[in-house]
DNA sequence: ACAGTTTCCCGTAAATGC
DNA sequence: TGCATTTACGGGAAACTG
């Protein structure tokens, strides 16, 4: 008897399925007041108690933890109905689902002092489906849980619970499972940490980080002699996962193709940007995330030796909502200087080491097709950022043979007649003559 | 006695006041599952009365018309709990704010057929606000009522509920309310609405719509011997109202400054734009509001004489999304066409008559006096949209004095050791070359 | 005053109803 | 099926709250 109670007691298995929630790859986060569903299955094939086990829904039930650590948030359904396990059609197993689970929070907890209290996103909780089985004069309670949840009240918190989630999965070894983890949280390896980074990016973007990519992250994240990282380190605002989910995200929303290629260096020190494009001819650039905006920003940077000396330089970085109407291979197609008597050039012409522009990205370009004219008859505009050239003045003498703006400056001799209003490289440098210009 | 409840039962009066609603010039309508608030004072000066009047909100109270059209949606206030009159401090008067008032609909109306039936933005209700008086044994029923709102459940709904206000406020004479009116709504005088029209744009553009404008609108609008507007033209969809509505808001998004400096034209045909722009000098150019799209775009059109007969181009319209980063002045500044040897030009010399750029549009430039590196090293960029140059190739014996292609073509030589690629007019057109060039 | 957290609500997308 | 209307909810900002 004792040992079929057991089975029965390990027999009710919870499935989450959050078909509600838009973060499938991310189910173990809540949001009050969004709807998520879990579909309950009965593991023991006993159709013959069809429509007989009525399953309900507990928040927390029994949850030592939550009562002892009182600074827990309490929670609860908003329609708790209890549903009933029915036949599922394929395996002829015991099925329910609830369909339309929503969570509100239940107000007036015990305020613990700010010190001692977790941040919300570091509150693991449980969602129990309990039923009692009954059959010749046995009476049993079953019960399952579903793994720790965190539950948030804003789409703001999804990147911190998540960085909760990952750091649990790493450390819950088998069925022990302690949701006050976070009051004094275990440190994880580099090793172990640098695994689950890569197949964030293997999940997000179809391609894992490289060696060199790991390596700068590591430089960011750990600053322990025996290799480990500190939660406080890795979590806490302005600390590495903020930094990296943001780009994740931008990964996911912008450049999922660019980064399955391999076009993206991405994680590289500025430093060794401009050692690696110093070594390379004019033209020579590559792709690296902002290291200071934290929600996700990518930028270009080229080597120009036009001057003679190498000179790298790094485009402004492009955030999510830049990328949202012109994707970065069309920024990149259409970016120019813009030289003397406004000469457009367009100084990316191999990403690094050596892979010609159009072989990298030339089938993501979306501007060079489209016609002038639109069929309703509009002129049709392309867009094109341009900077005025960052190069700077070249004081040593010059070698005449590299020096573009030489050349330029032999066809610099303006046509008097021309109607046509020229744009000056900066006409904030030229007022008058740019005045005289404009007034005819 | 019938005087002196005659006066009271008017005393009370409603100040509807939605601090909640961020449409704080459209009070009349509401959106279910939105606060909104409502003043309710008392006219007669009773401040012995203080505490003593219970007043309660009631939704369609004791209405005839609602009643009688069976398929009119119910709605009831989610919390309504009775307010107080209190003394209010600088009048005295007895005065009570409903300070979180909230509609949803109680389901289950009476199906009408589709026919007869009303869109739900030109369903009119009322709230009522009731309270008793009661003194030396006198007892009386005081009631006071909003003016006729409109319940929506989406923002996309505002602009249409905003023209059944209008249109009722324009046929409301007095008192008399008819909730009914969209039953079988009354015309408008081109009169009328022309009014209602032009205080539209002042309001939202401080600037009214001109005689030139208004008569555009009304080639549109009016298509009646009378000069009168039939509701079903001005509100349906794809008709006027909701077009205007769509510039209306682009303008308060915007172009408020253009708009209210006179600079936009907007409402002119394309045919007369050509017309107005073929008088005028090489540069010359307009902004008008596109007519396609519905949702609010404006467009700039310029011409262009230097190939012997002017030639009047239109730039594909910007919408409201477009111009979120950056604005239509910058757009004008930086505009740029691309000829031979990628030289770009701006078309834009003249606002319409023969205002220059600078002077019409100078001050609200933010792209022109900024460094080349921003703060922190990277190389800032200016947004500059263009356009491969449009003007059709001269197919009459050209006149060399005024074709600026030619100019162009005597120092197309392309110098054989340039190291940065340059950007050609259009390179689906050249792919050979193009790609001889690219590939070194 | 302030930072963490929640609420509010627009605008879009999806679901629903007729 | 298509259209009108409602519901869902991400995202940004304001409001809340210790």
């Amino acid at each position: 008897l004792s040992l079929f109670t057991q089975l029965l007691a390990n027999a009710l298995v919870v499935e989450k399925q959050p078909i509600m929630l838009s973060l499938p790859q991310r189910p173990l986060i809540l949001k009050t007041g969004v709807c998520f569903s879990v579909r309950v299955r009965f593991l023991a094939n006993l159709p013959e108690f069809k429509c007989l086990l009525k399953v309900k829904p507990v928040f927390d039930k029994d949850v030592e933890e939550v009562k002892t650590v009182k600074w827990f948030r309490h929670f609860d359904f908003n329609r708790d109905e209890c549903k009933v396990l029915d036949v599922d059609s394929p395996n002829g197993d015991l099925v329910t689902e609830f369909g339309y689970m929503c969570l509100k929070e239940i107000k007036g907890r015990t305020k613990g002092s700010i010190e001692c209290r977790l941040a919300v996103t570091e509150e693991l909780h449980i969602i129990k489906f309990v039923t009692q089985f009954r059959h010749v004069g046995l009476e049993l309670n079953i019960e399952a849980s579903t793994l720790p949840v965190v539950v948030i009240s804003a789409t703001t918190q999804v990147s911190s619970a998540w960085a909760s989630i990952m750091w649990n999965n790493m450390l819950s070894t088998g069925d022990s499972r302690n949701l006050q983890l976070f009051v004094d949280p275990p440190p994880l390896t580099w090793e172990q940490l640098s695994q689950v980074l890569s197949w964030q990016f293997l999940c997000t973007g179809k391609r894992e980080l490289d060696e060199n990519q790991l390596s700068v992250l590591r430089d960011k994240i750990v600053d322990d002699p025996d290799d480990l990282v500190h939660w406080s380190k890795f979590s806490k605002n302005k600390n590495a996962w903020l930094w990296i989910d943001g780009i994740l995200d931008l990964i996911k929303k912008h450049l999922v193709d660019l980064w399955r290629d391999g076009s993206i260096m991405g994680f590289i020190s500025r430093e060794r940007t401009a050692e690696l494009l110093k070594e390379k001819r004019t033209g020579t650039f590559l792709l690296r995330f902002s290291e200071s905006k934290t929600n996700g920003a990518i930028s270009f940077s080229w080597v120009d030796n036009s001057n003679g000396a190498p000179f790298v330089h790094s485009i402004y970085p492009y955030t999510k909502d830049e990328l949202e109407k012109t994707s970065l291979p069309d920024y990149i197609n259409t970016y120019s200087l813009r030289g003397r008597k406004s000469r457009h050039t367009n100084p990316l012409l191999y990403l690094y080491p050596d892979i010609p522009k159009d072989t990298a990205f030339g089938h993501y370009f979306t501007n060079t097709a489209e016609k002038v004219l639109s069929g309703d008859g509009y002129v049709h505009r392309k867009r094109g950022d341009f900077s005025d050239n960052p190069t700077p003045p070249p004081s040593p003498p010059r070698e005449p043979n590299t020096d573009m703006d030489m050349e330029m400056d032999e066809e610099t001799k303006l046509e008097s007649h021309e109607v046509i209003q020229e744009l000056f490289a900066d006409s904030s440098i030229f007022p008058e003559h740019y005045g005289s210009w404009t007034s005819y």
